[in-house]
DNA sequence: CAGTAATATTGATATAGATCAATCTTTTTA
DNA sequence: TAAAAAGATTGATCTATATCAATATTACTG
């Protein structure tokens, strides 16, 4: 029972992997590698593209997604220090199966993969830290499926306005950027919904807003929220 | 658009990584694994306890889920050939993050963890393989999540049935050996509702029953109903 | 093989949340 | 800075699907 459900949206600090290369291997991944900035809502790779880089968030915000048709599924949100895209590591097919696209203005950094992948076959060291970070990225995406899935439109958005509190912005007041549009694709509802259901929160004392900017109250009563669905 | 939306819920044949291993190397892990028989219904992993091994599934049927309280998220079927617990690798935590429990009568080998562990990091070719299975893992999870949160019920039912066709019984006929709840759970709907699509689809000829015994007769008509949602 | 338990089926009802439509507000741009 | 476009809000309606309740069927057990 108990055991706070962790349906976080966000992926955790990755860039852990890289300590276990050796001074050479990370050298020669340096010179493979390069820095770009990408605009507000510009798409750094797009699903059924050709991989060809494994990508590292230095500064900003992504979101990585699964669409087809006009629908759209949010699988995570990449905060600074993590990476995207290892599951194109896969020989096997070396396609984007998601896209990922970029929340704000955000740096980054591009990294060839065939460098990556003999990394990878070179050092089990690498290649083992490398399974952890799949590992982790795959709980957590089961973790927030099973919340979309099972959890109602309430628990959902509290459980997200939490997630980004503690994640993303490390504090209980922050300033979100991002459309109401875009809210409702994270938590997966309508639009509509989510305006109601964030006057709902306010009504009751939960959150408080102006403009942009969300300050949580109570994070007991979201926590309540989150787990009784 | 186009693209035929695979969200099978059946995993693929994973026995390849092995391949990857030295002679010595398979010899070891032969050596640190123990064969066993379970019984339709018995858990062989249980969400939250230590993960001390790696299940390769030889023989039977398998589901993976997510279990909350009374709620269950069915994340894959694990078909003969497959292995299941890779994300269980991950040194940081060795807990079972899900459930692995048999549909049918099953064999499987336990492969003890630290082994396996061991060998990825001895032998990056075989990380390179794990890390193969793990991706493709992923992608077919997130599809299912797509598919769970995107389409309604006649399109997942409709999904479930071919894939259960195509991936695991390989044949436009076979016998379904399980109840309606767990095909219902299978699905993401309730019980009541996979019984009135099945009938459903049973007087527009999609399919015909008898007892246990499902042929599907249209399944051009059933793709169409997943296209379409 | 009778009796009980488990599962399947059918129908009626309730509801969360989507969709649609209209207005208001903010942001962009020319 | 005025006009247009994009986004936010509110209310009304509609519907897919869950839930509840009752019965029928199948499977299990002593």
């Amino acid at each position: 029972m108990a055991a706070a459900l962790s349906s976080c949206t966000v992926a955790d600090d990755h860039c852990k992997c890289f300590e276990a290369l050796t001074d050479k291997q990370r050298v020669l991944l340096e010179k493979k590698q390069v820095t770009l900035e990408f605009k507000k809502g510009e798409i750094i790779g797009k699903q059924g593209s050709f991989a060809s880089h494994i990508i590292f968030l230095c500064e900003g915000l992504l979101k990585v997604y699964l669409e087809h048709g006009n629908e759209v599924l949010i699988l995570k949100i990449i905060s600074p220090g993590n990476l995207v895209g290892l599951s194109s590591l896969s020989e096997s097919d070396d396609i984007f199966q998601y896209s990922t696209a970029a929340y704000h203005n955000s740096i980054v950094n591009l990294i060839d993969i065939n460098t990556f992948r003999l990394l990878v076959r070179e050092n089990g060291h690498f290649a083992s830290k490398v399974i952890n970070i799949l590992s982790e990225n795959s709980n957590q995406i089961n973790n927030r499926f099973f919340c979309l899935t099972h959890r109602q439109s309430y628990g959902r958005l509290a459980d997200l306005l939490l997630c980004l509190s503690k994640r993303v912005f490390k504090s209980a007041e922050f300033e979100l950027d991002i459309t109401r549009k875009e809210l409702a694709e994270l938590a997966g509802m309508s639009t509509e919904n989510v305006i109601r259901i964030l006057k709902k929160f306010q009504e009751e004392k939960l959150i408080s807003m102006k403009g942009k900017r969300i300050e949580l109250s109570n994070t007991t009563a979201l926590h309540r929220i989150c787990d009784l669905g």
